[in-house]
DNA sequence: CCGGTTATTGAATACGCATTCAGCCTGTGG
DNA sequence: CCACAGGCTGAATGCGTATTCAATAACCGG
């Protein structure tokens, strides 16, 4: 391999300079005369000479880089953030480390060691299982991270997630006032806090108008699950006790239950039967789909995202540990909302729960 | 930042050994006795001692990471196909550094300068402009890299595409066989060798049965020319002339001009126009859209990809410079094919176009 | 024209690990 | 009991760059 073989000796020597100097003439904030950055510079192009990186990063003890770990990319929500993200950091002078990790615990941590293994400079944990022990040793590591659309119940690590509980409130609002009383959720994962917040939000949403829900059902944020529901809730064996409504834990799921409602068992939506997403992904703007969500403001997710991780890794504390994006109801037409109708203004919700409670969900 | 502190050198001193035992300890190939092996392993576990990968790669000149430049996420394709490349490349011990880059040339010209900068042992280039001087620079540095899902004239390139022009020809039967006769093609970008195959395919496969393309239209790969191409070609003011089917470049496209079909302009598909699309996104199965289309084999293309590309990193030469992965119609319920239709024989084509004549596309 | 700053520059060293090489120990056959 | 082969181990060194630190050169006012 005869790769990357001119170094920064090769130019001083062609330079008639120091390496020293050839190293100064490539940082930002060092002094050279102009006499000698010019020789320096021409050295190094007429060698074709760029600094290596990972002899940098060994000295500096900043890699320049950022992990992000998600899940996976078949939820279209995550493509999308995934995207941005990586711009973000780009424009922040950071390049992105991309690991996919199951949502199981052990996978997650030792996916995180192998990133800690690479010196990355700040993580991004994106919706994904996160262990205690994981916690801990990512805590006293005092390695930046962040975690993002997943919720945490230890306030001292910093998320960013949309307004989930009041999304959740939103959508029970929403289907109510069309007319619907008999209003079912199809629940993101219940082991997430996203999923808990959303699902707590809707019962609080239904509480507030003196509704039960019709049921409540964990599909895990997967569609497959979700659509099984939908055959199982609204199928013929169900016929008089069906729902007449129904809130899905995200838009992907929502997906798959508009596709069995209406090729499926021929329910017309939004006619028969609403339906409300989360997520605002692209595809819910499609006629095909035209479906009314709760969006979450990817754009501003991912600024508040890297703003908190660059101030982390700058060593300034970041000023609010748990940011909650605004949330806000798109109108389209999977809900026969009135004309003209508007969320509500809500009574301020206890920002937490007790934290027994929370405990409990959490366990 | 006391993070990271612990080196082989501490541990070497607390095993009371040397620190080069400490190293063979934890590298794959070396001969440690048990005795020693052991105390090290104990001394590092109680001391935390992960290797550090950055000064590991700076001896040994392998980072062990393989850069993944593409345009962006917002076509499904890409999504999948990346995280199944991510995937395949971490089950071969490797890392994937993600860089997303516009179709200009300067960028990715950019970007990868900085891939190199970074030591990546491999690059795959995923469907974006690749400039001359690039390509030169790639081929000299010995730098293996590979081309997915994005052609390339010069054969000494190992690139991995689908069966693009066969899948264009198969398009235009289908098309043919729906009955159609007045077809015209929402083609790719005429600048990417996928676009030009798809297109020349399709042209060939009329030309096959006697027939002239309705029109041609270059859509760029982006929905909303794709969207405004349907408007003009199917439009009020075209009526009469409107084509009866139309086969789009990807699906991703499709998508969009099926939406505009149905809902903006009222037109019954698979009743009056048949569609076509190209990629099998999994989208295209839901019957929101029930996508007729050419499968783009991801799965087999990402396996192609990696093992060319090891092969490559591994000093192999690898056996074909440029794989084609074999397209088949996945028949849904956007074209009205006859009941049991199956693709023809085809004669072979010719393997490739005279090169004055490649050379003259790709100006 | 000189003492004292300040701006540049080069020599030396560190970063954390892998690798070459020489020395050691053990074991074996003669 | 000796010579020798072979397996382990540690001292030394290198990977390519950034960062002290001391030395030199340039520069200023007096």
């Amino acid at each position: 391999m005869a790769r990357q073989r001119v170094t920064s000796h090769d130019v001083a020597k062609l330079a008639g300079v120091s390496q020293p100097t050839v190293s100064r003439v490539f940082a930002p904030n060092s002094r050279v005369s102009a006499r000698l950055h010019d020789r320096v510079k021409d050295a190094a192009s007429r060698l074709g000479y760029r600094p290596n990186t990972l002899a940098r990063s060994l000295t500096t003890g900043r890699s320049g880089v950022i992990g992000i770990v998600l899940a996976g990319l078949s939820n279209p929500f995550y493509a999308d953030a995934l995207e941005k993200l990586s711009a973000a950091l780009q424009a922040q002078g950071y390049r992105t480390l991309v690991f996919f990790s199951a949502n199981h615990a052990a996978e997650v941590d030792g996916v995180v060691e192998d990133l800690i293994d690479h010196q990355v400079d700040g993580i991004v944990l994106a919706s994904v299982s996160i262990s205690n022990t994981l916690t801990e040793r990512l805590k006293t590591s005092d390695l930046p991270f962040v975690l993002f659309n997943r919720g945490q119940i230890d306030a001292s690590i910093p998320s960013i997630t949309a307004q989930n509980t009041l999304g959740g409130r939103i959508a029970a609002h929403a289907l109510a006032a069309c007319g619907h009383r008999r209003i079912a959720h199809f629940s993101g994962w219940q082991q997430s806090l996203n999923g808990q917040e959303r699902q707590a939000g809707f019962l609080q949403g239904l509480a507030d108008l003196g509704l039960q829900p019709h049921s409540l059902t964990d599909c895990a944020y997967r569609p497959q699950q979700a659509a099984e529901a939908a055959r199982h809730v609204f199928g013929p064996t169900a016929a008089e006790r069906a729902p007449d409504a129904v809130f899905v834990g995200n838009d992907n799921m929502a997906f798959a239950v508009l596709d069995v409602l209406r090729y499926e068992l021929g329910i017309d939506v939004p006619g028969d039967v609403s339906v409300i997403g989360f997520d605002d992904v692209p595809a819910a703007a499609s006629p095909a789909y035209a479906l009314t969500t709760v969006r979450q403001p990817t754009n501003r997710m991912v600024a508040a995202t890297v703003s908190t991780l660059c101030a982390m890794i700058d060593g300034t504390q970041p000023l609010h540990t748990h940011i909650e994006i605004e949330s806000t109801l798109i109108q389209r037409g999977s809900a026969r909302l009135p004309k003209g109708w508007t969320v509500p203004l809500f009574a301020p919700l206890a920002p937490d729960l007790p934290s027994q409670e929370r405990a409990k969900i959490d366990a």
